[in-house]
RNA sequence: GCGCCCGUAGCUCAACCGGAUAGAGCAUCGGCCUUCUAAGCCGAGGGUUGCAGGUUCGAGUCCUGCCGGGCGCGCCA
């Protein structure tokens, strides 16, 4: 796990730390400082010490924060767990906001924050506006998130959908948690799968020009092929065209006519580049590829996802890198020949068997890329890497970090987040997506029918690697069942309230700072300044665990305190005092509505 | 067969490096609009955390073995 050890150490080592820090890790901080003293003391052995776990309480009678220091560290420091726990509390440098410490049940130390602190937040949340939460506990590592990734082969699907939700996040939430993050889209732009597209496009373009040529069973039979084939077809006329007794001259048969698939449609594609030759058939191939990858790239763009770079496979093969990784572990003895191919014993490094790279027919598989790329990852100065991958490549994740240990690279540094399948429901029922049943499948279909603000939070409102079951009534549905409308209404309420007190000529002019707020002494609104508060904690915890999800559950929290604070008390009140204290708190609560939804990339409307 | 992931309320899911009485939403039942949007709120019922052991002050969480579900085991990408 990714934590703050860092913080721990420079306590240790005596050091002043100034950077702004949530409540927690203050907290955490003062913990760690009574365990350097006690170990000074010799209450403690030194080599006991380690980072103290501080939680949020679940009850309110347990204060607002507590450590298990006391009962983890009891039997190193020979004492029971109460007794230990006073002397840590003895040992607590003093703090302002720290109202009561108390030891409970087996030996937890509860901490209590005094009001002062606790309504702190929200001056702060008001000037800070949109930089609330974000923090620079990532001290600017540069860290690569590369995702979605899908073959320019065709449009993007629905499978497709929940990578790109997930992998724009957790990027987003790594660059909010002070990390410099670098979003790449690796582009499979070389190999077979590229070649039978091409193939697919002139196919189809042949029979435009007149020519009859069965199509392959192998081939990408989508429309967007037949476009594509339209484009060229209209563009140049019959420039490329080629009876169709030349195009399949000594092609074996396809499978429904006895033959093999795989060396019908491999047999075409050698045909395709003899006919059309090199420059011909890269003419074709690139017009699929470009036409597919704008397609992709605008896609995503309306679904609040961009990318730094677009890293072709192709520039991997023609710069040499390829060559030079495969040359590496040749080098370090971790390459070896049989049955004429050449391959890379990832076996010795964990990996439960060898893996071709150079096949026998000299061409380099898709692994020899991406050993490649991945090497290249860390050439280009990135101290570490995510990945997020579909989890049925799971599999495929050993081999990648046998690489990468192989040529001495840090395989620790590369993090592969694996993404469960979404399964889509329409009125209870299981969608079918093959191509063939016409039920929508693309990326771009889900978002046209249920916009892209439920589409981005539906996707990554659960865990990653759980299952998600896609409910498409819901995802549509403008009613309470629906989370992202539920968070959204609660924002689009406190605007409504400043628009009421406009219509009404109030004056909701606030007062500076943190004047009025001891006046929010209601059960409502201490709520509300509690899960405020616990907002940039929320926030690291999701960026450094890569759980979106999380933040999805903090809002619909933070909505429902809100919702339940309106619902009880008037905020437009006589009272100018006590009407400024309130509409302190829920603008700072729309602030923090706002920040969020952003981060998810879901719009916060002001009014629905 | 081997490997990875998952199994928590009727359904969909949370549960912060193991922590205090396992929490939400939906669904069901009963209430709340003359007030800033009822796309909301309040209340009730609902659990042997798949099963069996183990580790320890403490296990939904860690370990072992079963049971059930998903995925993967190409000179495809």
């Amino acid at each position: 796990h990714a934590s703050s050890s860092d913080r721990f150490s420079v306590i240790l080592a005596g050091w002043y730390f100034p950077v702004e820090m949530h409540m927690k890790a203050h907290i955490q901080q003062l913990v760690a400082a009574a365990l350097e003293s006690l170990a000074g003391q010799d209450v403690l052995p030194a080599e006991a010490l380690r980072e103290p776990v501080i939680e949020r309480t679940r009850d309110a009678s347990h204060g607002d924060f507590a450590t298990n220091v006391a009962m983890v560290l009891s039997k190193a420091a020979r004492s029971n767990p109460r007794e230990l726990a006073e002397k840590v509390i003895a040992a607590l440098p003093a703090d302002s906001a720290i109202e009561k410490v108390e030891i409970a049940g087996p030996g937890f130390i509860n901490f209590f924050v005094s009001a002062a602190a606790g309504y702190q937040v929200v001056p702060k949340i008001l000037e800070q506006k949109h930089r609330f939460g974000r923090s620079t506990i990532g001290n600017g590592k540069r860290i690569q998130v590369e995702f979605v990734s899908a073959n320019p082969t065709g449009p993007l699907h629905v499978g497709h959908g929940r990578g790109a939700a997930y992998g724009a996040t957790v990027a987003d939430l790594l660059h909010a948690a002070g990390f410099d993050v670098h979003r790449e889209y690796y582009v499979n732009d070389a190999g077979r799968q590229m070649d039978i597209l091409a193939t697919s496009v002139w196919l189809r373009y042949l029979e435009l020009a007149g020519e009859e040529v069965p199509f392959p069973s192998n081939g990408y039979q989508g429309d967007y092929v037949l476009d594509i084939a339209a484009t060229l077809h209209r563009e140049f006329g019959d420039v490329y065209r080629h009876a169709s007794a030349e195009v399949f001259k000594d092609v074996p048969p396809d499978e429904p006519d006895g033959g093999d698939k795989e060396e019908h449609i491999d047999a075409l594609i050698r045909r395709a580049k003899f006919l059309l030759e090199e420059t011909g058939y890269r003419h074709v191939f690139d017009l699929g590829l470009n036409t597919i990858l704008d397609d992709i790239r605008d896609d995503l763009e309306l679904f609040g996802v961009t990318y730094q770079n677009w890293y072709s496979e192709r520039s991997l093969v023609d710069s040499g890198a390829v060559e030079r990784a495969i040359d590496t572990l040749t080098e370090a003895g971790h390459i070896y020949e049989k049955n004429g191919a050449r391959w890379f014993r990832s076996s010795a490094f964990g990996d439960e068997k060898d893996r071709v790279v150079i096949r026998d027919n000299g061409q380099a598989t898709y692994f020899a890329s991406d050993i490649a790329y991945h090497m290249e990852k860390f050439e280009r100065g990135f101290d570490s890497v995510i990945d997020v991958w579909g989890a049925d490549h799971h599999g495929y994740v050993p081999r990648v970090r046998a690489a990468l240990q192989a040529m001495d690279s840090k395989p620790d540094d590369l993090d592969v987040l694996l993404v469960q399948f979404a399964v889509l429901y329409r009125s209870g029922e299981k969608v079918q997506m093959s191509t063939r049943s016409g039920e929508f499948v693309t990326l771009r279909q889900l978002r046209k029918e249920v916009g892209r603000d439920a589409a981005r939070f539906f996707y990554v409102m659960r865990k990653s690697e759980q299952h998600l079951d896609f409910d498409l009534d819901l995802a549509k549905s403008q009613s309470a069942d629906n989370p992202v409308y539920y968070v959204q209404y609660a924002h689009a309420r406190v605007h409504q309230v400043l628009k009421r007190a406009a219509e009404k000529q109030i004056d909701v002019t606030l007062s500076e700072g943190d004047t009025n707020l001891e006046l929010l002494t209601e059960e409502h609104e201490q709520a509300l300044l509690t899960l405020l508060s616990s907002y940039p904690e929320k926030l690291e915890s999701a960026a450094l665990n890569h759980e979106p999800h999380q933040l999805c559950h903090y809002l619909r929290d933070l909505a429902h305190a809100l919702h339940t604070y309106y619902n009880a008390h008037q905020f437009l009140v006589e009272d100018t005092s006590l009407r400024d204290a309130r509409m302190k708190l829920i603008l700072a609560t729309r602030q923090v509505l706002q920040n969020g939804l952003e981060l998810l990339g879901v719009s916060a409307p002001e009014s629905m």
